[in-house]
RNA sequence: GGGCUCGUAGUGUAGCGGUUAACACGCCUCCCUGUCACGGAGGAGAUCGCCGGUUCAAAUCCGGUCGGGCCCGCCA
């Protein structure tokens, strides 16, 4: 007999069925025994009566917690009284004829099965992170998580985009945030970069003619986690070519919509109200806000989103020079494409750059990309670089460009960020299966760790 | 790099200078034929993160250290 899931108990009253998983909880009453099984799909109650088969009833009461089983038994319908209307399987039990004990537990660190206790620490939670997966909060949002990337590719995939993964060991970037970097072994004393993001890859994808590119990608940084952000985050990474600014909002904004709203959300404004930077700042008083009133608030199935454009391209740094405010490889809007080529009124240049903001959070941003290589130079020239080193950061781009490269834009979502409004979860690592601690530890393994003298060696880290 | 904060049975917490360190959940034993946060009786389990100092006396005060968390800096 072939094991069946628990949720598809409601419609086999009467039938012998095999189900397999988990003890959730047990209630032993003497001459009766109560097992919660679970599985994948859900709760089962499972009955053993002391009456009956005594050899079947001693193996009962051996149950422990967390105990992987496999029980045969007849579906059958409860009484009326007995029926438990917070259980999808209520109204049937499991009259168990045989058992069989396929995996023994030990008594878990903390408790598994019973929501109504106070979670257990981080320190335990992330030591025992297979354990803590099996609690109803993280099986949904993880399976939440799966279900939003899932809806996402589905729609990119209805629109003609093409699923491309990008190399992750790769180039160092001088600009943006600090690289995580792994040593070279055949090119010693030489280091590789773990992407940032897959920004300069996916443009290169649209000079090497895909037009429609997306990849659920990994970006790593290494700067110091805070509640919502870690080292490694996963982003919903598209990139466009022959689309204008409003091309690329209006097809994530038809992403977002059907992914949201199919896995039971809804969405406030359709189309998203869209503000310019200024309007932002003036109304909100920053450029993240919540469109959502006091009373929408305490619905946790709306969502409000925005768009905010028309950022400046360019702020002061301390030196006194200028660096670029969200992207160097954005275009900047076309009135003031002169202005960049001609350096005049650089802190009155506009950026192509775009914010999808939900519920108070920035959930992606993307841009516009300067496809000409006069216009990134540009770029480079008006943040101080000299030209060998405008060479040297962007050169094989600059000449990429020069091989007949369509107008081209993208954006890339946060998955975290949106899975975080989709939970309303306040840390990233709930809705990660194996987050890092505030100082780089690995959940359940234990890295980082140091390397052996032989290792440091092969990978000339160690002289001798 | 900096600031704040928390480390007490397996878990969550209380105790904040003076008896045997308390409570809840969990765990173990016994009882219980309709429970579903089952119930009842009993029991085991903690050198109070670690090192040092102050004191007649330290879980409690002080210093250091290790670990967790939050924030500032940083994060195209």
């Amino acid at each position: 007999m072939e094991r069946i899931l628990i949720k598809d108990t409601v419609d086999k009253v009467g039938d012998k069925v095999i189900v397999k998983g988990w003890v959730h909880a047990r209630r032993d009453h003497g001459k009766l025994i109560f097992i919660d099984l679970r599985d994948r799909g859900g709760l089962l109650q499972v009955v053993f009566w002391g009456g009956g088969d005594t050899k079947l009833f001693k193996q009962a009461e051996e149950l422990r917690s967390e105990f992987v089983v496999a029980i045969t038994g007849t579906v059958q319908k409860r009484q009326d009284n007995q029926i438990n209307p917070d259980l999808p399987t209520g109204t049937v039990e499991l009259a168990a004829e045989k058992l069989e004990i396929i995996s023994q537990a030990e008594t878990p660190p903390f408790e598994i099965a019973d929501s109504n206790v106070p979670e257990a620490g981080e320190e335990s939670r992330l030591k025992y992170r297979y354990l803590d997966l099996r609690r109803d909060k993280m099986q949904h949002n993880i399976r939440l998580r799966s279900a939003f990337v899932q809806k996402c590719r589905e729609y990119l995939f209805s629109q003609d985009f093409v699923e491309i993964e990008t190399p992750l060991l790769t180039e160092a970037t001088p600009e943006g945030s600090r690289d995580f970097v792994v040593p070279s072994r055949l090119n010693q004393g030489k280091f590789y970069a773990l992407p940032q993001s897959p920004q300069q890859y996916k443009q290169l994808l649209m000079i090497g003619g895909f037009e429609r590119y997306f990849q659920i990608a990994r970006a790593i940084r290494d700067e110091d986690p805070r509640a919502d952000r870690g080292f490694e985050h996963t982003q919903v990474d598209i990139e466009m070519s022959f689309v204008e600014q409003d091309d690329v909002m209006n097809t994530v904004e038809a992403m977002m919509i059907k992914t949201v709203e199919s896995l039971g959300f809804k969405v406030k404004d359709k189309p998203f109200p869209r503000f310019t930077y200024a309007e932002a700042m003036e109304k909100f008083g920053a450029d993240k806000f919540d469109l959502r009133s006091g009373e929408e608030k305490k619905d946790p199935k709306l969502l409000a989103y925005a768009w905010v454009y028309k950022f400046p391209f360019f702020e002061k740094t301390e030196e006194g020079g200028w660096t670029f405010t969200h992207n160097p490889f954005s275009m900047p809007v076309p009135e003031h494409l002169d202005d960049l080529l001609n350096k005049n009124n650089i802190e009155n240049i506009l950026t192509t750059q775009y914010d999808l903001v939900c519920n108070g959070y920035e959930s992606g941003g993307g841009s516009i990309r300067a496809h000409q290589p006069e216009i990134l130079k540009a770029v480079y020239e008006v943040m101080g670089y000299s030209a060998e080193k405008i060479q040297d950061s962007v050169g094989h781009m600059l000449e990429a460009f020069k091989y007949g490269t369509p107008p081209h834009g993208g954006i890339a979502l946060g998955v975290e960020r949106n899975l975080m409004n989709l939970t309303g979860e306040s840390y990233l690592r709930e809705v990660q299966a194996f987050p890092m601690t505030g100082k780089g530890q690995t959940a359940v393994m234990k890295g980082p760790k140091p390397l052996t003298d032989a290792q440091l060696k092969e990978l000339g880290l160690k002289i001798s």
